[in-house]
RNA sequence: GGUGGUGUAGCUCAGCUGGUUAGAGCACGGCACUCAUAAUGCCGGGGUCGGCGGUUCAAGUCCGCCCACCACUACCA
């Protein structure tokens, strides 16, 4: 069963902004089923990184009296420092602003132009120039002849030289490639969405600005930038040593399964524009984009004018770094919009995290400590154990391979935590406690099928809660070498000696 | 306006091609237990499955209409 490397990604994030819940959980996302994949034995590659070219960054620069590529080094850290924070495993760090990726840019370019997909023309359009934004004329109102902006800037007609992408030929090439691949868009609701928009018919693309500097200049023509979203997309192959095809790396987008994880806001450029440019230049398009959900703040909409921002940060300094890691995959469906709310996240800490999970171990554990002398009793099984491993515990790695395959973290999540209270329940139905004095070979089997289980539940857990799962299979006994899916299947030795058990984790006093 | 989707217990949601008394988690009530982070287990109350009409031996599950809500309807990223 062995199976084509992984390679998956997070948008590069836009720097001229700070780290906020959307980058942790579209990066939380990638780094669960980079993990995953790794326990499992597949060979993987988990990028991410920072978008930093475009006028918005030049202007706020030039605001704060630096040049732009000072300050792009300087706010970039912001996000450098975010996978830290999220706790990322993420194997490259891509930014814009690096001459690889200039040259990435540059060849993709040529290699368009060369085979004729690009043509000099003209942008013109209703232009707000206190927005920096053009509009559609449906978009306009006009008062005393003279036309306004949504936002009530005046807009004139203006036409600058640009250079054009011939995605108006691309239609019909990109519907009959998600015809032919049906899970190219996740979920099937945005799938739909594409394809009724590529049906409406597409223009071409313009792809350069004169407008603005910074950014990549175009190939013969230095006047012209090329438009950001050809520039930030183009990162996805950069980082594996594009134009190179030789480069080490480069395998991973010949042969490897490409996945790009989106915001539902940026699905158009991932699942139009991109696989177009790709095909264009004659390069495989991706396997998979997957757009997920936006989160609100306590039922509201989040918004900077609201400042009701979440801050990734604050909210690991808060809770732990596992319980929020657990409480954004566990709460909502990926894919789907969904609510944060400290009361649901504390819930979710105590009565799964700390009451089912941590109290399961920490009693299997005690009992184990206390009347097995520390020491690990040797495999068996009765007969309610054998059920319960049987319908419980053999099939979960399975089950949640299958839903992290399809990014149904909380299908995953819910699948061990019915396992969890199923242990609960064999538990109490057991008794081990009682048995001691009654049945002392019996209580030996009953606490070695309960180690199995937490054995299982620890390994599985580990992409979502590296750190706690960690401490909890250093609890359990369990060697390091002997922590990847594949070691599931054999039974640790009996009599190895358990350290005393402490507690996982830290309940938090709910306020409400 | 157009297109797509959603509406099931107090809350969040499962319910594949129509078929026994409609399910789960949380919340709530009772009981049991005492190994454990006052943790756990068992039992229970609670739903005219948005509304109306239709097809069918049989509809939450198909069809029509209506109501409510959501998403998409291109070039700031």
């Amino acid at each position: 069963m062995s199976r084509p490397p992984l390679y998956i990604t997070t948008p590069i994030y836009y720097v001229n902004d700070r780290p906020h819940i959307g980058h942790a959980y579209t990066s939380l996302a990638a780094d669960v089923l980079a993990r995953w994949n790794r326990l499992a034995g597949r060979e993987v590659y988990f990028l991410t990184g920072t978008d930093e070219h475009g006028q918005k960054v030049e202007r706020a620069a030039q605001e704060a009296g630096e040049e732009p590529q000072a300050f792009t080094d300087r706010v970039s850290q912001a996000f450098r420092d975010l996978t830290a924070t999220m706790g990322l495993s993420n194997d490259g760090f891509i930014r814009t602003t690096e001459p690889r990726h200039r040259a990435a840019c540059q060849a993709l370019w040529k290699a368009l132009e060369a085979r004729g997909e690009i043509y000099l023309g003209a942008y013109e359009g209703w232009y707000a120039v206190r927005d920096e934004a053009f509009y559609g004329p449906d978009e306009l109102t006009e008062r005393d002849g003279v036309k306004y902006a949504p936002s009530g800037a005046p807009v004139a007609w203006v036409k600058e030289p640009s250079y054009f992408f011939r995605l108006s030929a691309w239609a019909d090439r990109l519907l009959a490639f998600y015809e032919k691949n049906p899970d190219f868009i996740q979920p099937a609701s945005r799938r739909n969405e594409v394809i009724a928009f590529v049906k409406a018919g597409l223009h071409d693309l313009s792809i350069s600005r004169t407008s603005f500097r910074w950014g990549v200049p175009v190939p013969g023509d230095p006047g012209h930038v090329m438009y950001v979203w050809l520039d930030a997309l183009t990162n996805y192959i950069t980082a594996l040593g594009y134009p190179d095809e030789r480069a080490e790396l480069w395998r991973f987008w010949q042969s490897a399964e490409r996945l790009h994880l989106v915001g539902k806001d940026i699905l158009r450029f991932h699942a139009i524009y991109w696989p177009a440019f790709l095909m264009a230049a004659g390069l495989n398009p991706p396997s998979r984009v997957f757009a997920h959900g936006w989160w609100t703040n306590e039922g509201q909409k989040i918004s900077k004018s609201l400042g009701n921002v979440i801050d990734p940060v604050a909210l690991v300094a808060e809770f732990g770094l596992d319980p929020v890691r657990y409480f954004l995959l566990r709460e909502v469906p990926f894919g789907q919009d969904g609510d944060f709310s400290r009361n649901a996240l504390i819930n979710r800490l105590n009565g799964e995290l700390a009451d089912a999970l941590g109290n399961l171990a920490n009693r299997t554990l005690s009992l184990i400590q206390r009347n097995c002398e520390g020491v690990l009793p040797p495999p068996g099984a009765t007969e309610t154990g054998a059920a319960f491993h049987a319908g419980f515990i053999a099939p979960l790695a399975q089950r949640v391979g299958e839903h992290l395959d399809r990014l149904e973290f909380h299908a995953a999540l819910e699948a061990v935590f019915e396992a969890v209270r199923e242990a609960n329940a064999h538990i109490t139905r057991e008794a081990p406690w009682a048995l001691k004095k009654t049945d002392p070979a019996r209580m030996a089997l009953v606490l070695r099928e309960l180690h199995e289980a937490l054995r299982v539940f620890a390994t599985l857990l580990q992409p979502v809660m590296p750190g706690t799962m960690a401490r909890m299979l250093d609890q359990l006994g369990v060697p390091e070498g002997a922590r990847h899916l594949g070691a599931l299947a054999t039974p640790l030795p009996g009599g190895l000696a358990l350290p005393a058990p402490a507690p996982l984790f830290q309940k938090m006093q709910n306020p409400a």
